[in-house]
RNA sequence: GGCGCCGUAGCCAAGUGGUAAGGCAGUGGAUUGCAAAUCCACCAUCCCCGGUUCAAAUCUGGGCGGCGCCUCCA
């Protein structure tokens, strides 16, 4: 995996044989969550996902923000006390990541939970001389860490700027708040340099030791974090515990938010061009309604999107994007109907078809089969993928390789004719079918039958029995050969939005457009 | 100014030394009463100019272009 740390991919080692602990960077939360934020959970998920399908044992953290400047605004803004606002961004946030698929996250510690801990973990570096009082505040004393921007690649000396607010207060600019005095009216707990509230950073470094200890693994975050909440975080645990924070430091790509190329007219393509990449999204006026954009495109379209592109890539995001990402999606969705007409059973039922969790579970024993080879193959690539960086983009690029060559499989056998299909290979087509289930549930998608795409779902019994009964009529045309009134009823019902596909022996239909 | 990233087909995007994955869109074909779905085929020499090498999209030097952080933004 990709090393911030050393700029270059390393080999993965645990500290503990078997286990490895994940810290990622949560939300700061003061607002509703927006598309960037579910950008480290999804990754992180199918990280966490495919770390254990390894045979590793995982704790993943994901820290929460529930005490900071913009969320003691926010609740002056709107009249109510910090913890409401903290409460109910938590749970907007939780409601999107289960949207998401993301249900890996072992422990989501908040920061007001753990004052305590913090201020040990204070109390500890003003001991050994990192740290200092100073008129109810404590700043971490830049200069007597000598490792300072290592992962950032910058030195103390170089940081400009005159230090803020605070400036008069700190001993150097760069220095960083551990602590913050209260000013009246703000929340505040005791300590011993009086009423006051956590900095930005020391949260996370005393969260993940309580939880992780002074050494772990792996910590995540946003590309935009490495400095200066990383580098602090390190400062910080490093010049407390004497010992390396951190292993392997993850960064993912930022999004930046993109206006729908047809709503911005009359300007040159370049300015246009120009003009749609907004800004980065969370400064972005129109990025909001990440809850608006799951109802209208779906949980899975918006993971599949994600996992599509390199987390380590920034890119402009655009909601036509992740509808084509969702046309991708269909081939899949189509595959799986496929197997649910061939073999009759439920694709996401194990007892149908048992879901292989384990790596060395899924090899597949017969290479001389011509299809099981390809699957073979398939899974094999997809898993050199994963193991380099996590590189779900080229992974999936397997996965549809691996449909197709189940559909190409399916096409030359014949096997949805129930009188042509063969025993043997159906029950090949199912082996092929269980390796692609495999792989998808290490990235967390196609976990349950979609609700939406699905013949039928979605809608209410009345339209469904309406619709069975103008596909009768129209095969009742059909047999008379009066195709002329078959296709009129076809397209008519494609206008509305009903989709008709004709099979052997069954006209089946999909909501789609 | 400091630190860092990026420039691959109409669009999105993998690939970091051995002769360009995948997706979307498109074209032709098979299949279909016609469609849809599916399958097959086609669709790029990788921003520009040098250098290293038997061999570079991949390394190196320069240029042009785009972007991020240095502002408590994932």
């Amino acid at each position: 995996m990709y090393n911030t740390l050393s700029r270059q991919k390393e080999l993965f080692q645990t500290i503990r044989p078997g286990k490895v602990g994940i810290y990622l960077c949560g939300p700061t939360v003061y607002k509703p969550a927006h598309i960037g934020h579910m950008v480290g959970p999804v990754i992180f998920d199918a990280i966490k996902r495919y770390l254990v399908y390894c045979g590793y044992e995982v704790t993943w953290v994901v820290n929460i923000t529930d005490v900071d400047d913009k969320l003691i605004q926010q609740s002056r803004e709107r009249g109510i006390p910090m913890f409401q606002v903290a409460t109910e961004m938590t749970m907007d946030y939780m409601a999107n990541l289960r949207s998401l698929g993301v249900d890996q996250i072992d422990l989501m510690p908040r920061a007001t939970e753990n004052i305590e801990e913090i201020i040990r973990f204070i109390a500890t570096l003003i001991e050994r001389g990192f740290a200092y009082a100073s008129e109810g505040d404590v700043f971490f004393d830049v200069a007597r860490d000598p490792g300072y921007g290592k992962l950032s690649n910058r030195t103390a000396e170089s940081q400009q700027g005159e230090g803020g607010g605070a400036a008069s207060r700190k001993r150097s600019p760069g220095d960083f708040a551990l602590w913050k005095g209260a000013k009246p009216g703000e929340p505040s707990w005791p300590s011993p340099w009086g009423e006051g509230r956590p900095g930005w950073h020391i949260e996370c470094s005393a969260m993940s030791r309580r939880i992780l200890g002074e050494t772990f693994d792996i910590h995540g975050g946003g590309l935009d974090l490495m400095f200066p909440h990383h580098e602090n975080e390190i400062a910080q645990s490093e010049c407390c515990h004497g010992q390396p924070m951190v292993r392997y430091w993850l960064h993912n790509g930022l999004i930046k938010a993109g206006i729908e190329s047809g709503k911005v007219g009359g300007r040159s393509a370049r300015e246009e061009e120009q003009a749609a990449i907004d800004d980065k999204i969370g400064r972005s006026k129109g990025a909001g309604g990440l809850a608006d954009l799951i109802e209208r495109q779906g949980g899975e379209r918006i993971r599949f999107f994600l996992l599509r592109t390199h987390y380590r890539s920034s890119f402009v995001f655009t909601e036509e994007a992740v509808a084509e990402a969702g046309t991708g999606l269909e081939t899949f969705t189509r595959l799986i109907e496929r197997f649910q007409r061939i073999t009759g059973d439920d694709f996401y039922d194990p007892a149908k078809l048992p879901l292989i969790r384990q790596r060395g579970q899924g090899e597949i024993a017969d290479l001389s089969h011509e299809l099981l080879r390809e699957v073979a193959a398939r899974r094999t690539a997809f898993l050199a993928a994963m193991d380099d960086d996590f590189n779900s983009g080229a992974a999936i690029s397997e996965l549809f390789e691996l449909v197709r060559g189940l559909n190409k499989y399916a096409d030359q056998y014949e096997l949805e004719q129930p009188d042509k299909a063969v025993a043997e290979r159906v029950s090949a087509f199912r082996r092929g079918a269980q390796t692609l289930r495999e792989l998808t549930a290490v990235l967390g998608l196609f976990r349950s039958a979609p609700k939406s795409a699905a013949t039928g779902a979605g809608s209410s019994e009345l339209t469904g029995n309406l619709i069975e009964l103008l596909i009768q009529l129209r095969a009742e045309a059909r047999a008379k050969k009066e195709f002329a009134t078959s296709d009129q009823i076809r397209q008519k019902m494609a206008a509305l939005g009903v989709l008709l596909e004709d099979r052997k022996g069954q006209t089946e239909w999909r909501i789609g457009s």
